[in-house]
DNA sequence: CTTTGGGAGTCTGTTAATACGAT
DNA sequence: CATCGTATTAACAGACTCCCAAA
């Protein structure tokens, strides 16, 4: 009965914007008894309310004010208006107590196998450690032959392996990350009360896994090598070493964080070497080694973002203390005590919680691990993309997808016509997707009504008695499912959900695939649960119904010699079973919404796969900047020719390189209307004397780009042509699209397309950007590489949306400031005052104040007016961002090694600016020299 | 002083929407 | 040329963190 808590998050449906709506739904009987004030049925009215409000809400700039340059762009003003666009989850209603209980007998096992296999919940090093009894026992010295020992034992020999290798092979479990990190943040608040979770993680880690020594096989060791080491062969060790050797002189102690990385790099490089196979591997494993006591391996990990991160992709880490050693210090195979990581990290302008981890952990345990990491760099399998034919992986295995709970019936019955009708368990389904939907704005849209109802009509049968939507009351759905989310919120309040979590750890055998004997994590290995599709902004699909995935409608990939996943759902099988190595996917399904389009399950962006592709992808756009001169200036040429295909082609590119516009290809009618440079409409661009361009269109997800550009006069001359004799709707480009565009960019430069340019000058306006970056504190620098994602993300047009409290929190720093206004004129008049001699004014309430000398007051002056200063500049910054995006450019666009290069330049530590995902997705680009330049 | 509750900011997962070569 | 097939790019919502003030 309750709503599956394994379903997805965007199945659940706020409730925020409820309250503005008519109480009753769309179309729904109620509206039709209750009040006259309703003329014809609810949902006209209400399609009227809708269109009004979607009028004011697609274009979401519609209010913009005027434009700036080229870098501002205006946002939509009060969006919270409409809030309700927002939403634009599917709803589904799939329960989760069927699907809860079937798991958790299933999962009993499981779960007490987790506890078994304790290693489960560490990170992939410290179980290694923890597990290998024998490669405890070596230390660093034996490093090899443990390393061999590990490996031997991997091969898979037991029936029990054949259902859980799989599993145990993949030990480092996200979960357990939230888990650490919460103990992480007790332990340092009461570094000295061990409370009763965390002894009973302790219990767990500490207890001896008979499992173990089978996932710390090589492949658990593969995983922990950085990418850069498997990719990146182009780098001799000896090169690195001595790279290495030069930026290291002196003491790592007080380099950044990352640039002590680099020293890492050099040992690890000394130890590449090769190991033999397991049963799976065929890929040369990371040796490793490590001696740690028992008693290390009981305590929750503690841990730097970036500690882990390292410990997962640059070395293989032995002891779990690895986890909260910088990688720099884990590095050297000698020994290194915690003792004098710590006394390194303190040093060394750390970031501050990785010294508090440290030591709050020391003066909890007071124990002194060692961490001993070795790491062999890892020859790359493939060679450069492309040279091996296309072939992507040699080997590949995985468990497959994780279908979503079935459906669960309520049982709440709708009303039609004032009484309530029997439905079949999937019309219930769907009256219910379209019952909780309610509140969301997508209720209003007449597009998103009619498209729903069409498609439910067929499920409802010719000989149902629904004949009209609305004459439909959900009130009763709508209001069983306002319970049931409050249900679930006080269930969530309670530990009790941290079961439910565990439960969901069923999913952990889904989360890793075996690429090439690497262990890898798996994007999206959950098939998208059905749902109503909405589409960002007016998409002509919106309402209809996303059906149910079914194993019959998946395409599995693996690899020929690997075992074909277990379908899960009883009595169903795969559509095919695929061998196919040029291409990176798992599985897919056709699209239930669009059937000519596909859905893929991919590796994590964290995979070396993606990261690789990644890499090439910047290295690309670099290589851009050897052409780009010569690009412009035969654009430039192209303004004036004759031939309007190559003018056009000129104009086109030069607003690609200009304004970073996306290239536009042609899309069919049944997609949302949008545009790219390609497929600008004329009434898209116009003309503002003398010489600038105003642009204003929808773009990807109906966002909007509006913005007024100062262009060359050739420019303006050309589009002004290119808009003659056309009408509104005609392309504004019409002897162009993308294919033609590219078709010309690839004659000046190998597989240059247009989305590089994209790419490209992300890159390089940040790296600009960087370049003058003064500021002393941290924190400036902090703001300074904020400042330049900013530049970025404006360039990109990378929106978001006005978070509703957006203009309650400004109000709220209003009223701070104007008290703080009004302690600084106080304290200015009792100032002056105390300098007469003279004792201060009663304060407000009039109440006597004590005297002050001219110095105290002259101090607390001071303060408040830096306090002022400070929120001055906060409240700017805030209402400057609230409408931009930084992440996706952080993300997509600015080459990762700009970023690290700059931090190990400014002694800013990384994680400052990336998270934990984007040093897991970026740990090819961390050993980059700090003299990088884009 | 510690604990707690709540608000704001960040992170993560989800899945839509785009790019672009191949067929 | 249109469609297919694959991969990348994108915004958003809820979960999670972090921080602060009140208890």
């Amino acid at each position: 009965m309750h709503p599956s808590p394994s379903g997805p998050k965007s199945m659940q449906i706020s409730s925020h914007s409820s309250s503005h709506i008519t109480s009753t739904l769309i179309g729904s009987k109620a509206s039709v008894s209750g009040s006259k004030s309703v003329p014809e049925s609810l949902v006209h009215s209400s399609l009227k309310h809708l269109q009004d409000a979607s009028r004011e809400k697609v274009p979401r700039a519609s209010s913009a004010t005027a434009t700036q340059s080229l870098k501002r762009r205006s946002m939509e003003q009060e969006i919270n208006t409409h809030s309700s666009l927002i939403s634009n989850s599917v709803v589904t209603k799939d329960s989760e107590a069927v699907g809860s209980v079937a798991l958790n007998v299933k999962n009993r096992s499981k779960y007490e196998n987790d506890d078994i296999d304790s290693d489960e919940d560490k990170p992939l090093s410290s179980r290694l450690t923890s597990s290998s009894v024998a490669s405890i026992k070596e230390k660093s010295s034996v490093r090899k032959s443990a390393t061999v020992r590990v490996v031997e034992s991997s091969p898979k020999t037991t029936a029990q392996e054949e259902d859980s290798d799989f599993e145990d092979k993949t030990p480092l479990s996200e979960r357990l990350l939230a888990h650490k990190a919460d103990t992480l943040r007790k332990s340092i608040t009461e570094a000295k009360n061990i409370n009763s979770h965390s002894k009973d993680v302790n219990n767990k880690l500490g207890k001896p896994s008979n499992l173990a020594p089978r996932k710390d096989t090589s492949d658990e060791s593969d995983d922990d090598k950085p990418l850069s080491e498997r990719i990146n062969l182009k780098v001799p060790v000896k090169a690195i070493g001595s790279s290495t050797a030069q930026s290291g002189k002196g003491s790592d102690d007080k380099k950044p964080l990352c640039q002590q990385r680099v020293a890492n790099v050099s040992v690890k490089s000394q130890d590449k070497k090769i190991i033999g196979e397991s049963g799976i591997k065929k890929r040369p494993h990371d040796q490793s080694t490590g001696s740690v006591p028992a008693s290390a391996a009981k305590k929750p990990k503690l841990y730097t973002e970036t500690a882990q991160l390292q410990a997962k992709h640059k070395t293989e880490v032995l002891s779990d203390d690895e986890d909260e050693v910088p990688l720099a210090q884990r590095i050297p195979p000698s020994i290194c005590t915690i003792k004098s990581a710590i006394k390194k990290k303190v040093s060394s302008g750390m970031a501050m919680a990785t010294k508090k981890v440290l030591e709050a952990r020391r003066a909890k345990t007071g124990q002194i691990k060692k961490a001993l990491t070795t790491k062999s760099t890892i020859a790359m399998p493939k060679a450069a993309p492309g040279s091996g034919g296309g072939q992507k992986w040699t080997t590949l295995e995985h468990n497959g997808v994780i279908f979503p709970p079935p459906y669960q019936v309520h049982g709440i019955k709708m009303l039609y016509d004032g009484k309530a009708v029997e439905l079949t368990p999937q019309q219930e389904e769907v009256a219910t997707m379209f019952a909780v939907m309610k509140d969301t704005d997508y209720a209003t849209k007449p597009k998103f009504i009619s498209n729903f109802w069409s498609d439910w009509k067929q499920i409802l049968g010719s000989n149902h008695i629904i004949k009209k939507l609305e004459l439909c009351d959900f009130t009763p759905i709508y209001d069983w499912h306002l319970r049931e989310k409050e249900n679930k919120k006080l269930l969530s309040t309670q530990e009790k959900k941290r079961i439910k979590e565990e439960k969901l750890k069923l999913e952990e055998k889904y989360m890793w695939a075996l690429v090439d004997g690497v262990k890898e994590k798996v994007g999206n290995f959950r098939v998208e649960p059905p749902g109503l599709f909405r589409g960002r902004g007016e998409h002509p699909k919106m309402g209809k119904l996303k059906k149910r995935i079914f194993p019959e409608n998946i395409v599995i990939n693996v690899g020929k010699d690997a075992p074909i996943p277990e379908c899960p759902m009883p009595g169903h099988r795969w559509k095919e079973i695929r061998h196919d190595n040029t291409v990176t996917w798992l599985a897919y399904w056709n699209d239930p919404i669009n059937s000519k389009e596909f859905k893929y399950v991919f590796l994590a962006p964290s995979s070396s796969l993606k990261g690789q592709s990644d890499k090439e992808k910047y290295e690309k756009s670099r290589k851009l900047k050897d052409y780009i001169e010569d690009i412009r200036q035969t654009y430039t040429k192209g303004f004036s020719s004759s031939d309007s295909t190559r003018r056009q082609i000129a104009v086109a590119t030069y607003l690609i390189d200009r304004l970073a516009l996306r290239a536009g290809n042609e899309k069919d009618d049944d997609e949302a209307d949008t545009v790219g440079c390609c497929s600008l409409k004329v009434e898209h661009v116009s003309l503002v004397a003398p010489h600038s361009l105003e642009f204003d269109f929808l773009g990807k997800d109906s966002i909007r780009y509006f913005n007024t550009v100062e262009v060359d006069e050739r420019v303006y001359k050309a589009i002004g042509d290119f808009k003659k004799a056309k009408a509104e709707g005609d392309d504004l480009f019409d002897k162009l699209d993308t294919s033609k565009l590219n078709a010309h960019l690839k004659e000046i430069m190998p597989g240059l397309t247009a989305k590089v340019f994209r790419t490209y000058n992300a890159s390089i306006t940040l790296d600009t950007q960087l370049q003058d970056t003064n500021g002393n504190t941290l924190t400036e620098k902090v703001a300074a590489y904020q400042g330049a994602n900013k530049e970025v993300a404006i360039l990109c047009n990378h929106q978001r949306s006005v978070s509703k409290s957006h203009s309650a929190q400004m109000e709220r720093l209003e009223s701070k400031m104007a008290e703080l206004e009004a302690l600084r004129v106080e304290l200015k008049r009792d100032l002056d005052r105390a300098k007469k001699g003279k004792p201060p004014l009663k304060d407000a309430d009039g109440k006597v104040k004590r005297n002050q000398t001219p110095e105290v007051l002259r101090k607390k002056l001071d303060q408040n007016n830096q306090k002022m200063d400070k929120m001055k500049l906060d409240m700017r910054v805030k209402d400057d961002l609230k409408t931009v995006a930084l992440g996706t450019s952080k993300i997509n666009y600015m080459d990762p090694r700009i970023t690290v290069a700059w931090c190990k330049r400014h002694e800013v530590p990384i994680e400052k600016v990336f998270n934990k995902s984007l040093l897991a997705k970026f740990s090819w680009a961390m050993d980059v020299e700090p003299d990088f330049r884009f």
